[in-house]
DNA sequence: TTGACGTATGCCGATATAGGTATATGATGT
DNA sequence: ACATCATATACCTATATCGGCATACGTCAA
């Protein structure tokens, strides 16, 4: 079995860089296919591609502009990402309560782990 | 090209859905790689496969407890992930004040798009 | 219709994956 | 050393990727 589509989920749209800088550039507004291109210096049908795949996930929006299309962002699908991981802020918060023993103890039982 | 690897990037890591339930079940506590397989309903060697992922990103850490490896949690490396996401969050947020009308155009403009 | 522009898709090659099975490695106890 | 248990790795198959290039598709203007 290969990795799971990029499509199936929003954690593997974002799991490649440059889509991340896509939702980045967005984010100062609405952008046409051409001018992502050039400004992530990828060819066209690469910035078409990847745009494909947040349209599929949903985190980007397209609108017809003239010859143009607009691409606009829609982040509301990055929210379960960020509450997901925030499901684990308590643990580098709190990382010298319960979590600082634990993570000496590591240190302290296998020295050359990592 | 193929895809970046799984363990060039913690959100290629948790990429994987079986990885995120790993990292879930170790917010419980230290497991052995057997434990983990079985509760989440896999092989032994897949267990292993998917620990090493996550330890080469950092986001568990072993140590040697007689016969057995327990792995633990180092969530600090979804911190990064978690202030990615949290960087868009204005735009879920404040969605009905700049996005409202943003979207809406997109709605009356292009129909059929998704 | 023709032309020009902008975008999407098809095909290809190379690569890294995830899962399974068998087996090697490591650690413990006798 | 040996047997036993726990974990890691090697090998394999199938698959989905990403990037580049060529080209089809869509849209607008004359």
């Amino acid at each position: 079995m290969a990795r799971a589509a990029t499509t199936s989920d929003v954690f593997n749209a974002i799991a490649e860089r440059q889509r991340r800088e896509i939702l980045v550039l967005l984010r100062a507004g609405e952008g046409a296919v051409t001018e992502l291109a050039e400004e992530l210096g990828m060819t066209q049908p690469g910035a078409s591609k990847h745009l494909r795949v947040l349209r599929e996930v949903g985190l980007v929006r397209d609108r017809k502009a003239g010859k143009q299309r607009l691409y606009g962002l829609d982040a509301r699908g990055l929210r379960p990402v960020h509450e997901w991981t925030g499901g684990f802020e308590w643990f580098w918060n709190e990382s010298f309560d319960r979590l600082d023993a634990y993570v000496q103890d590591l240190k302290g039982a296998s020295r050359g782990t990592g």
